[in-house]
DNA sequence: TATAACCCGATCAAGTCGATAGGGTTTTAG
DNA sequence: CTAAAACCCTATCGACTTGATCGGGTTATA
């Protein structure tokens, strides 16, 4: 179950992506439209502020833009941004890789074999499925997917 | 993430499946085997019990054993019984479909669309891996997965 | 210089997770 | 018959997470 705070992002993310690309939106517009608490909005777009995914102006008539290209913005990326690893164990994750305390010989683990599987096939979607591909309602051109081992890289 | 818990009925069951069929295995040799608390154990057996994978013997000389053959219980069938739905939105989920309330059309939520191939992916892979094929260290059968509509409704 | 708007940390209620506690019930050995 | 072994069941607990709210502080513009 990805969070609400990630379902959010991705909407508010979205809407920018929709809207023209010098024009910044209100935290206030995007939170009425979207149906998302203004303040827990806010906390969002600062985080993806500090991540690089948004620009934001302070101030009268300031707000929020899209710092990169929709097309540059992948699910992956926000998702781990908001809710951290995607991997379904700590010991499949190469940004916050953990041991399993309680396992053996990694190489032995017959529920790590499986789930590193899934976890393949999760980032397979999510790091190749960009805004620009949400928006237009289209499977991600595959070939974005950034190739295994730097795509391992970021789990 | 797939929970402690989740990982221990794995490995109980994954124990289960290498003893003799004939010969139940004591929640303590389990316990003590895959350094799992043997209280916490306990209440997982019982729901695998509930549920139909494992069978019990009460009394001295009692014990847990497999019901099913290990090539029949899938990794998808214990992580529903054990974490709850495998789908990564409420919306997306059959055997707790919960609408969301946030949302508008689902037809139309790009989230939705994009996670539905994620949950896709994940479902191949989790309902056509089975403690046998975990076991063998091998990759599973896919014909072996139950089609589609039939995966769908119990996501 | 007043106001709009973002920036930021603290706090909170409710829920989940992993685990423990304390027995109750059933079966079998002797 | 009875004691011991082993499963059965419910309640509870502390730590953490989640979703959200609060109260301001800072910056830029008209």
């Amino acid at each position: 179950m990805i969070s609400q705070k990630a379902k959010y992002a991705l909407r508010a993310l979205i809407a920018l992506a929709r809207a023209p690309r010098d024009k910044p939106l209100l935290t206030s517009d995007i939170a009425e439209g979207q149906a998302i608490p203004k303040k827990f909005l806010e906390q969002i777009l600062l985080d993806l502020k500090h991540q690089g995914i948004v620009l934001s102006r302070r101030g009268k008539f300031g707000g929020y833009q899209l710092l990169k290209d929709p097309g540059e913005v992948t699910f992956g990326q926000v998702l781990r941004i908001i809710d951290g690893p995607i991997a379904p164990l700590p010991c499949l994750s190469k940004i916050a890789y953990r041991r399993c305390a309680d396992c053996g010989e990694e190489a032995d683990c017959e529920i790590r074999q499986v789930f590193a599987r899934v976890a393949e096939e999760t980032r397979r979607v999510l790091d190749s499925t960009t805004l620009e591909d949400a928006i237009a309602s289209r499977a991600p051109d595959l070939d974005r997917a950034t190739p295994s081992d730097e795509v391992a890289e970021v789990v």
